[in-house]
DNA sequence: TATTGTTATACTCTATAACTATA
DNA sequence: TATAGTTATAGAGTATAACAATA
């Protein structure tokens, strides 16, 4: 458990008995079960990605020449600026990102996609996509239609709720990448 | 990210576009959110349990005579016997489990919940209920149960494609302790 | 003096392997 | 010889702090 007394989806009460199996009514770990599947997918469509899941945040980024300066960067997709290093190392070194010089400050270095990185992204997106379908297939139309359209707005809420929310900052929370100032010593 | 190149959410493609938000058709990036929210109200919950998530379970499989010896315990919650011992150590410190010699095996130990644990654990369930209901609260009464059967019915898809699953390895792999025999070196 | 990016150090957590005691 | 539990060691990953170059 990385930094924080990490949280969980465990199956819940039945507030006594013996038997405590009742999946069905715990929230908390379906939503588990349906996310690691999710990201089961995901990470195998990004596992030789350098980087993993932020690499492909740092290509996207990227790719949108939206990513401006490395610290910039950074703090958009809440990665520490040490790691941001390492990663855009990784990245460039496998040719899919370039570090250019800031023309306005020759302190800053300005993260750019390469071809071969905006065609590297273009695949995962369709690798990515099909995954989100294959985690609804169980579903028919409608139902695939109407679970998207709670889980929006569900999200949208929790956005709401605490809106320093990038992806990024989301997959290491979730995953376990520590959050700073923290620390609860459960080992 | 621990050991496997790990996944995540994120939000996808709009194949080339700049503004590379569209949340609405990331369900990823909308689970993880949603997930996410229920891991923070839950990790909240268990933040001064000893062991935090895991050890919650611990605690529920011991309060309901289903423990067994430790390493049946550790087997069945996914969970690695060395670190169940010092989960155990925690967990007995505080006076919530405690181990009991097997009559059968002298090596063995038999894992029971305490008066205090089974206390605790109540008041645990019922903190967590009420993290749940948070969760769902932007979601009048008929639309939440659509969501919770639709949740299911994919939760239910999911644990049939890998069936040995404990709501410990959803824990552990979801929220990044890793799997053996990985390593991706993605730093 | 403050800031961008890099490098080095310390800390947390997990897994692997060695060890003790029973079987 | 194999198994339950414990302890010790090493590895992966992050954050913290010190550093160089520029503003």
């Amino acid at each position: 458990m990385s930094t924080r007394g990490a949280p969980s989806p465990r199956r819940p009460p039945a507030p006594a008995g013996p038997d405590h199996h009742a999946l069905d009514t715990d929230l908390g770990f379906a939503l588990g079960l349906v996310f690691r599947r999710y990201l089961r997918s995901a990470g195998a469509v990004m596992a030789d990605l350098p980087g993993g899941p932020r690499g492909y945040q740092v290509l996207a980024e990227a790719a949108g020449n939206n990513a401006g300066t490395q610290l910039a960067l950074a703090q958009r997709l809440g990665i520490d600026r040490t790691v941001m290093t390492y990663l855009l190392d990784d990245l460039e070194r496998a040719g899919l990102v370039a570090r250019r010089p800031d023309p306005a400050d020759r302190r800053a270095r300005r993260i750019v996609a390469t071809e071969v990185g905006q065609v590297r992204l273009a695949a995962l997106d369709r690798e990515l996509r099909r995954a989100e379908e294959h985690l609804l297939a169980p579903l028919d139309g409608p139902d695939r239609e109407a679970f998207r359209e709670l889980l929006c707005r569900l999200a949208g809420h929790a956005q709401a709720l605490d809106p320093a929310t990038s992806a990024c900052q989301v997959v290491a929370e979730v995953t376990g990448s520590g959050c700073p100032g923290e620390g609860t010593g459960s080992r």
